[in-house]
RNA sequence: GCCGAAGUGGCGGAAUGGCAGACGCACACGACUCAAAAUCGUGCGGGAAACCAUGCGGGUUCAAGUCCCGCCUUCGGCACCA
């Protein structure tokens, strides 16, 4: 026998995979039914495939490995999103052109995904900087702007003096990350696209997902869909704003109004605000705060009573004040808020700051903190303090309220929601160039079609311009063109797509990666979506999952894709931390390159490693010793073969080869890829201890280790001439006969605590369980009065309570 | 702060409300060997025992790691990183 050498074996089915073109994939196959299986397309970093990206891959593998052995014709496609501020920043350090960079760094990445056997379709490969991709980004978004769903709204942005405009992430306290400037918030027009619109269908449909709840949950809460009421509110001195409520019926408590301080409404009163200077020094502090530490609840309440002007209360008739406060975000809601400080904990520190009186309008105790709506809703809790409706509960009330207010046409019921419009502009050179063209006649026209790609110009200064544009504005060969409705002289949109915009579609076109008159066929998208299976990051269950679902219901409206929810079931990969519980980085030198790891132990055992080392969802620490137990593991299945012994099953083996089989199915099905091999270690240790197998037990075995460690499992069907190949078989089915015992083990409790395992024939009766139990002396020692109950779930558990 | 997740031996981790610690690592001992490595086998939460043990404090239940209430700690996200 040959000793088991994994460089040897992987390389050689590895070749054999790509000659043959294995795991390229038709649209149709007769007989056999599509499932769709996908990992997210990957940022191709210069440092390579990390062990993050071989932990997600190597188990989504196994998953599409299983599925072609039960007869599935499984698409499972691989692609790069290199577009994006990190590509950029790489770029600008390294002196080098993204271009290039990007080119580079994907030929590293598709050879090390091939030395760790991934069974992509590499007939399907995409990467969305390309110009045949990146064209139907375009000409989608021209889609979106023809629907009305894209358009020029003004927006708030980071603003360095020195650097122009900023990414969250590079603004550290207030200060730019590279010049340590102070920064500010400024407006900025940008390309929006209107996903509130979608909000409600965005928030609903998601009942049609098997996403993991706390996935759905984390879309539920960011989606934020409310219910109440808009409501408008007269100005004394001339004008009115509205605002939006969830608690309507609080109404009559409030005692002031709060506007976002850079609101227009703001602007409108000028000449009657008396106090405009504070008014202009206010606006100034807040634009140095960022939103969060604006909208943070613990922080210290701001803000400035507008002298001259007063709100009136539409329900009573009441003059109250208005204030301006930072906590107000222009650009959320309606920018403006009703304020009752004994119902709403911000409103009540607010009101103790400057002094404002509280108007109790619910009974309760709001001597010390606010009641708020968590405290009286659904209680039957009633209404004090407001006219007619004193006595109501707060449930007939909001009703009541409500119907009133809208009668007198001051107020409608309306959706509201705590997610926003999708800012869709970035001034920065490495993205999509947005195909608009602003005509002086026309105003904001699309490029036309057919005039599809525009590329990104070959530049050699890439770098953010000083002024906050796009370094695109400064190339006039690019800005300078013609309307393409009137022929007169107009200029291009400078402005980039985010990151996010090929990512919310990408998956659309691995159906038909080289159609080159649609984005993809109907039929192809027909063949395969919704996708079955969908693997990503924890980091992308709010945003970029958001962001897909919206994209396909804009174009499932458009009628150009067959379903309105991409995704039928979301999973996500824990992290990898370093041997020390930190965090992987090159700072903390706990780095490990998954490269090295597949010389010493093989693509394989690194495999295996990666499904066994903990639950696929959670976080663990990487052990190389973890990683040394597993190649240790493949090579007792390597020596498996010199115990094989003729071809009668043994009937010993086949309860625990049955039982296996059973395990390793539903594990990799409900993605528990770690209990899934352990189940076949303990199979492993039962041959071992049995010492002889047969053929077809030995085959089975191979076949259950394959999605894992497909090489070894190729080479050993070779040696033993089980078949050529492992993926002309068939994956192994139950054999529940072989699943049946004469007898089982009944653990016995007395009082609740275990005092004996009992061994009872699987027929016994309870009554014949109890008279079993009885006599067993453990058991008996510990019954010292009478059996006032007997609690017996079948094959589990038997407790006699004694008194 | 808000939203989401997690916390179990020396370590990684198992456990549809039903024997807590499967499987593996490390360790110890034994077999093989001149010896070592490799391999194979045995043991392995604490405690003499009664019992005690799943982040902390309460509760529900015949039975709680699991369900409920209140905390603590760590991690991810919070809209221009993707």
């Amino acid at each position: 026998m040959k000793v088991y050498n994994p460089a040897e074996v992987e390389k050689k089915w590895q070749k054999f995979w790509e000659e043959n073109k294995t795991y390229n994939v038709k649209d149709h196959v007769e007989g056999k039914e599509n499932e769709y299986i996908l990992i997210e397309f990957p940022y191709p970093s210069g440092i390579g495939l990390h062990l993050g990206h071989c932990r997600s891959y190597t188990a989504i593998d196994a998953v599409a490995r299983m599925k072609r052995l039960c007869g599935k014709n499984v698409l499972f496609p691989f692609g790069t999103d290199a577009f994006g501020l990190e590509a950029e920043r790489t770029a600008i350090r390294e002196k080098k052109l993204p271009q290039e960079i990007v080119e580079r760094n994907i030929q590293v990445f598709h050879s090390q995904l091939k030395e760790i056997g991934l069974s992509f379709d590499w007939s399907r490969t995409i990467n969305s900087c390309d110009e045949d991709y990146y064209k139907w980004t375009q000409w989608q978004f021209i889609q979106f702007f023809k629907k009305g769903l894209a358009e020029k709204q003004e927006t708030t942005v980071n603003w360095c003096p020195n650097c122009g405009v900023l990414a969250n992430e590079e603004v550290e306290d207030g200060t730019c990350c590279q010049c340590h400037a102070e920064t500010t918030q400024k407006a900025k027009a940008q390309w929006v696209l209107k996903m509130t619109e979608y909000g409600e269908r965005l928030a609903d449909d998601l009942d049609k997902t098997d996403y993991l709840d706390h996935i759905k949950l984390s879309q539920l809460n960011w989606i934020g869909k409310s219910e109440g009421v808009e409501v408008d509110f007269e100005i004394k001195q001339g004008g009115k704003f509205s605002i939006f409520t969830t608690c309507i019926e609080t109404i009559y408590g409030i005692t002031f109004m709060v506007l976002a301080p850079e609101s227009k409404v703001v602007d409108n009163l000028k000449d009657k605000i008396t106090n405009w200077d504070e008014v202009l020094k206010y606006r100034a502090e807040t634009a140095k705060k960022s939103e969060f530490d604006r909208t943070e609840m613990n922080k210290d309440k701001s803000g400035l009573k507008l002298q001259g002007v007063s709100a009136i209360n539409p329900v009573n008739g009441k003059e109250v004040d208005i204030y301006i406060g930072d906590f107000v975000l222009a650009g959320y809601g309606t920018g403006a808020v009703m304020a009752v400080p004994t119902h709403d904990q911000r409103d009540y520190e607010f009101a103790d700051k400057f002094g404002i009186p509280k108007i109790q309008v619910i009974e309760g105790d709001v001597s010390e903190k606010a009641l708020e709506k968590y405290d009286y809703l659904g209680k039957g809790i009633k209404l004090i303090n407001s006219e007619e409706f004193t006595g109501m509960t707060v449930e007939e009330a909001k009703v009541a309220i409500t119907d009133k207010l809208v009668n007198m046409g001051v107020a409608r019921k309306k959706l509201n929601f705590k997610m926003r419009d999708w800012i869709f502009s970035r001034q920065r050179y490495w993205g999509e160039p947005i195909p608009m063209i602003n005509c002086p006649h026309c105003g904001w026209v699309p490029e036309k079609e057919e005039n599809l790609p525009l590329t990104l110009p070959h530049v050699d200064s890439y770098e953010p311009t000083k002024d906050g544009e796009s370094p695109l504005s400064v190339i006039p060969e690019f800005v300078n063109t013609i309307c393409p409705v009137c022929g007169a002289a107009a200029k291009r949109e400078t402005d980039t797509m985010p990151g996010w915009a090929g990512s919310s579609w990408y998956f659309l076109r691995y159906c038909d990666p080289h159609n080159t008159k649609e984005f993809a066929s109907k039929e192809a998208l027909k063949a395969w979506l919704p996708v079955k299976l969908y693997n990503g990051g924890n980091e992308h269950t709010t945003r970029h999952l958001l962001y897909a679902r919206f994209w396909v219901k804009v174009l499932y409206d458009l009628d150009l894709v067959p379903v309105d929810e991409p995704f039928k079931k979301r999973i996500s990969q824990g992290l990898i931390l370093g041997a020390d519980g930190k965090k992987m980085s090159k700072s903390a030198g706990n780095g490990v390159d998954p490269r090295i790891m597949v010389e010493r132990y093989g693509a394989d055992s690194l495999r295996v490693w990666m499904s066994f080392m903990g639950e696929y969802s959670e976080k663990v620490n990487w052990s190389e010793d973890g990683l040394k137990a597993c190649n240790k593991f493949l090579n007792k299945i390597w020596n498996i073969q010199e115990l094989v012994n003729g071809d009668n099953p043994t009937k010993e083996l086949q309860f625990a080869l049955n039982t296996a089989i059973k395990k390793v199915t539903n594990d990799i099905e409900n993605n528990k890829f770690n209990t899934a091999i352990s189940a076949i270690m303990i199979l492993v240790n039962e041959i071992y201890k049995v010492k002889k197998l047969s053929n077809d037990e030995y085959k089975k075995l191979l076949l259950l280790i394959s999605p894992f460690a497909p090489h070894l499992a190729n080479e050993l069907f070779d040696i033993m001439g089980y078949g050529r190949s492992i993926e002309d078989c068939a994956w192994p089915q139950v054999d529940e006969k072989a699943l049946q015992l004469d007898e089982i083990e009944m653990p016995v409790q007395v009082n609740g605590r275990v005092r004996a395992v009992v061994t009872i024939p699987s027929s016994a009766s309870q009554d014949e369980i109890v008279e079993i139990a009885k006599s067993n002396e453990e058991v008996a020692k510990f019954i010292t009065g009478n059996i006032v109950k007997v609690i017996y779930v079948p094959k589990k558990i038997l407790n006699l309570i004694v008194k």
